[in-house]
DNA sequence: AACCGTTATGCTTTTTTAACAATAACGCAA
DNA sequence: TTGCGTTATTGTTAAAAAAGCATAACGGTT
């Protein structure tokens, strides 16, 4: 399998958070959404950007790498998505050319977007509660 | 300070979940939301839950059994919640007629009902979301 | 003064979660 | 057949969070 890109991006390794914040005053408005399957969580935000990065680097140890996450704890991800999804999200290949790889299958590509338009949709709900709340 | 009604309620103990959630098929959308004050969390679901039991036993040691929450976690609940506030939500007295007490303030009583609010809208949200979410 | 139930607080223990280390299996390429 | 980088897996440590235990302080009441 080949992997399109190996390491070429800016290399921030950056930490991403599961929460979603709106800030106003001193006050903070946090929120988080995520689907659960039968073994609990299923697709949250950090589980889709890791999807996300494997699909832009063609394997698991990178994505994880450009994350700042263990090889380790991305592949429990991948295997706790894959075994809840009614077919696996992502694909993966040991050995061969580069040693293998991981790449998304159309479904996986279709629950990105799909989470992903639901994300924006509750960043949206939180921009206009933030203006609400009175405390 | 006076207790309204000293443990009359059917005292079932039940553990307050922080999470909501609406399930569908075999998935489930799951969700939270909170407001941060300058040293982390100021206000919950479980907090705003604590504040009414308060509310309704007129301790924090009664209120915490409700919840079947330890009175140690609780007292230090209300101390974050009193610290971040503005002005305190929670009224406390040490010794005295029934040894003591809580009660919430004005602010308090504000505070709840604020959050309530939210919380029902953020309910809506999700209920209304997870007939579109395709996974 | 002694009693009582509650607030207030420190210390310890347990449980859970996260991080770290090591290594086998795989299959293409040189 | 040796090397390589990735997937796949087990075991161990470390850190963080939660729970539990014990006890002082307080101020009405008896």
């Amino acid at each position: 399998m080949k992997r399109s890109k190996p390491k070429l991006k800016p290399s921030v390794k950056k930490r991403i958070p599961a929460d979603d914040s709106v800030k106003r005053d001193e006050y903070e408005l946090m929120g988080r959404i995520w689907i659960e399957g039968k073994d609990g969580t299923f697709l949250g935000y950090g589980r889709v950007i890791l999807l996300e990065r494997i699909r832009e680097y063609g394997s698991i140890s990178e994505a994880a790498k450009s994350m700042d996450m263990s090889y380790r704890h991305a592949w429990e991800l991948v295997d706790s998505i894959n075994k809840q999804a009614r077919e696996p999200l992502i694909e993966t290949a040991t050995g061969g050319k580069g040693g293998g790889g991981a790449r998304l299958t159309a479904a996986g590509e279709r629950a990105v977007s799909a989470f992903r338009d639901l994300h924006a949709r509750f960043r949206g709900f939180l921009e206009k509660e933030v203006m609400k709340v009175k405390v």
